[in-house]
DNA sequence: AGGCAAACATGAGACAAACTCAACCTTTTC
DNA sequence: GAAAAGGTTGAGTTTGTCTCATGTTTGCCT
């Protein structure tokens, strides 16, 4: 019925103030104008403007449509660049989420340098999406997630970015902190806190104290890292972190970092993508980028590769 | 490039999981949509979903595409319900704007009465074009708007609704009280209270005071009639007010209303609207209804017809 | 008034786009 | 392993949209 075309007419129409002259801004010619617009008021059932005008004058239907010009076309522009960005494959939308609250840590550096390399690329770290990111990943909201339990999606691939050890920190003068291990028996007096996240979503808990049906005396949340780390060094508790992101506090001696388990507790982080994605140039290079910079920034922090 | 079958196409396709069945509910072939995917993609140069599986995956450039289509088809469909009320001329959109702050009180019941006659119109009394309603008339923003000078504008029609007398109101044991009008020279020495808008938007100023090359004392503002009434009542000032507005605090002895100067000072009240426009039922409805209840709303408040 | 120019309308024909039909693959299902 | 279902492809037809040529209206000039 009512066609792209159509509201490109009018709005150029609206520019030129008068049939002839767009035509010319369309590139057509007047004739091709005044027999869609006849065609066109006759499919609505009346005038869209009126002619014999020196600056064309809209009628309330003219002037509805021109309304809705101006509400799809920049909306349908912004589409097509898109489109055609995505399929040059060297710019495009990157957005992200993260499920892993301590990883901000290492994904800021992969984050600058890849900026530098693909200045064109759109980045975002989406916060929005931090309850469901896989549906927004699926639907096309997000373009990469950063996960540590892949879910088997269609359309969605996983590429394992690296492998981390959990660790449990607790104060220097804990009396866990003399032990070579910690086992599940050792938190049944403990208080452990956590990032304010459901419990599935943590591993301490789905790999170590549930298994072992083990519940902490106590759990309490916080949401900063540093936060944690201070209740952790007062004795205020213990809490489990990937010993990556434990290495800045412990390496000075601020807390201890205890292994969980006679072979401790690993983890691998993947990113999460739409399976078609794994072709555009920035993608790869954004993944690559990524383990990269988890290498070097974990290097020396004996990470697990 | 990009037409709005296309978007219908993608959304249906969503929806009906395959091919076959969207082109169903398309009223198309299957094939059609065969030959409109492939030269869509021919187009952007990439897949926009894979086939091959039961419920349809789309890639990264099809979801693109059907966010595009999630955000335009409402709008569209938006638009051309609203031309089609317009052309049938029984329904429509009658968003309004009144310049004049003390009308609220006789538009009301305009309102009321025509809501129940019609309808199916979109009423509106909008707020936020209290700046410049004129302009947004033009545009298509507003469909009527309420005031008392009508500015010559292309496109835009004047009706009259009603005539009224601007008075002043004045405390019952002031000293202008006992005068049979007011001149100009009378405000030297008063506070002037009016609403708080430009001053060329107020009678008073333009008509009476400017004209005499009259300044109050001095000039406060305030945004409800009954707070101007208690400041009036109370000696701390007078305010120009049309009549029928006052009537409800003069008839009670509350106040008393001047006439300002020799002859009065009249002021018409005019529904601007689009010139188009007068052709529509519900608005040449409106307009008579709107003249109506003016002149029983002021029935016995004698004003002028 | 007459004449001219500009803006728009209209009819006919050219051409392209989009659809249908029919035949042909490919994958799934029983 | 055949049938069914989903999808592709090429040919042909229909539909629609443009251009070209020409007609009509309006405003303007002297």
């Amino acid at each position: 019925m009512l066609e792209i075309r159509h509201l490109k007419t009018l709005h150029a129409l609206r520019e030129a103030d008068s049939l002839v002259d767009a035509a010319d801004r369309l590139h057509l010619t007047q004739s091709a104008l005044s027999h869609q617009f006849k065609e066109l008021e006759e499919r609505m059932g009346m005038p869209l403007f009126v002619r014999k005008t020196k600056p064309v004058r809209f009628t309330s239907a003219g002037l509805r449509l021109l309304q809705l010009a101006d509400a799809t076309l920049p909306l349908l522009r912004a589409a097509e660049r898109d489109i055609s960005r995505l399929a040059g494959g060297t710019a495009g939308r990157l957005h992200m989420a993260i499920e892993c609250h301590s990883c901000f840590q290492w994904l800021m550096p992969t984050i600058d340098q890849f900026r530098d390399a693909w200045p064109e690329v759109e980045l975002d770290l989406a916060s929005g999406f931090s309850f469901a990111p896989l549906p927004a990943l699926a639907r096309g909201d997000l373009d990469l997630v950063v996960t540590s339990d892949p879910v088997d999606l269609v359309g969605i691939t996983y590429v394992p970015l690296f492998t981390y050890e959990a660790m449990l920190a607790v104060a220097n003068q804990h009396k866990l902190a003399s032990k070579a291990y910690i086992v599940p028996e050792d938190l049944l007096t403990e208080t452990l806190i956590t990032y304010p996240v459901e419990r599935d979503r943590l591993d301490i808990f789905t790999r170590f104290l549930e298994p072992a049906d083990v519940e902490p005396a106590q759990v309490r949340t916080s949401e900063l890292t540093v936060m944690m780390m201070q209740l952790v060094a007062s004795g205020r508790g213990v809490c489990g972190m990937p010993h990556w992101a434990l290495h800045e506090y412990s390496s000075r001696g601020y807390v201890k970092a205890k292994r969980l388990g006679e072979k401790g507790l690993f983890a691998t982080l993947y990113a999460g993508i739409r399976a078609d994605m794994l072709d555009a140039p920035y993608m790869r290079d954004f993944l690559l980028t990524a383990k990269d910079t988890s290498f070097s920034t974990l290097d020396g922090v004996s990470a697990v590769r």
